[in-house]
DNA sequence: GGCATTTCTTGATCTGCATCAAGGAACGGA
DNA sequence: TCCGTTCCTTGATGCAGATCAAGAAATGCC
């Protein structure tokens, strides 16, 4: 239980507040593993719980009437997710699955509610957490109506490459499989696979979950 | 000025507020008239104000590098725009511009923030508003990953007919040009004509502006 | 009412991505 | 190390919707 409250303590819900609030809070949550690809919660559920990913990865998503699904999102360890019921609302907007097996920690909406109402900062981080997923959601459908399946893979690298770097040569790992990259950038995965090969005349080199970037301005012009 | 008023009192931005609270805050705040497709805020612009529509329409869009936008949201009399800038942030996200010609609230955010800090409500309804435009854009994303172009447009007309009516037959009118529509359903507007003419067979006829549909159990259907 | 402008529709073509199908690479377990 | 499974890639095809182009309908102005 080292892990959970170290992933806990630097999440963005909990920020502003000292170690021993956290903990004292936390202790009361619960802390669920889930095996690959399990369903952790359902769209249209009746909801109960706020989620906070402590390890693994969770994929959020919606789905049509003929059950097929779209993903919305994919949280690393720190997001939460159902967050927005601290707002009202009752039931789950979406559905969540663990991608390769994950430990969350689920609070009850009411023991959320009261801590929020005791130390107000609460809201404010939730505030904040809906802010930054609004705009990622419209960010993702700009992205999705204006740009080719090339050009968004292009900013996913270049949003995953530290800011700071410009014209240096950069490596990093995809933090996931590669289906599920393609899923949160609403591609199918032999396009995924294709967009990575045009990519290759930006300097792009992928090999396995390893990315090698030439030049991020190079890539830049690419999207 | 009265109309403006009784916009104010009514959007969600002051539920919850009694009505000389309401007015003595709004009559501090600038109200501007816009021509027809006149710019209203500009992507990355320096952000300063939290706006309210009073009349007419405003389109929300963002761009790209090329500098095709793409429509985010079109926003109706009562709704709000540049609202998440409550919870921090210095610049805005996305272009805002008047659909036939707009007149709209602003309030400096820095007032906003202070009658917020004495009316706390005034934060409860900035986070329902965010999360009702949350979950919007999330259903926008699924929707365009999801469904055609034909039952976008059925989810559309279905979620303007009143929730109430099932069976009987039911007449509205579009509130804005098609081609307006066409952009918040992320669709060119020839791909909005087909679609109407496609479902002619789920017993939808479009004459102008004026939409009868036959059954909107039939039209459930179709999307 | 008549004319000019804008908006919408319809047709033809083109492009990007999904889907289907099969081969190859990486991975995990015995 | 070998084998089976899963994951990824590459090729072929099909389809939905964008785009281009032109005609029809509606709207506004004098």
């Amino acid at each position: 239980m080292l892990a959970k409250n170290s992933v806990l303590l630097q999440s963005d819900l909990f920020a502003g507040l000292d170690q021993a609030t956290v903990e004292q809070f936390t202790a009361t949550a619960e802390v669920r593993t889930f095996a690959a690809d399990e369903k952790i919660i359902a769209e249209g559920q009746q909801a109960s719980f706020v989620y906070c990913v402590l390890n693994g990865f969770v994929r959020l998503s919606k789905s049509e009437s003929a059950g097929r699904e779209a993903d919305i999102c994919v949280c690393e360890p720190g997001d939460t997710f159902g967050e927005y019921l601290l707002a009202g609302g009752d039931s789950y907007a979406y559905s969540a699955r663990s991608v390769d097996g994950a430990e969350v920690a689920l609070f009850a909406v009411t023991d959320l509610q009261a801590f929020a109402g005791q130390y107000p900062v609460v809201h404010r981080n939730v505030m904040r957490i809906m802010v930054r997923h609004l705009l990622g959601a419209m960010d993702c459908i700009a992205g999705d109506r204006l740009l080719t399946a090339a050009q968004r893979v292009a900013s996913y690298l270049i949003s995953r490459c530290s800011a700071s770097t410009t014209t240096t040569r950069i490596t990093f790992r995809l933090p996931y499989r590669k289906r599920i990259l393609a899923g949160k950038l609403g591609l199918a995965p032999e396009a995924l696979s294709r967009a990575f090969a045009a990519l290759a005349a930006s300097g792009v080199e992928v090999r396995g979950k390893l990315v090698l970037v030439d030049s991020v301005d190079l890539l830049r012009k690419a999207c």
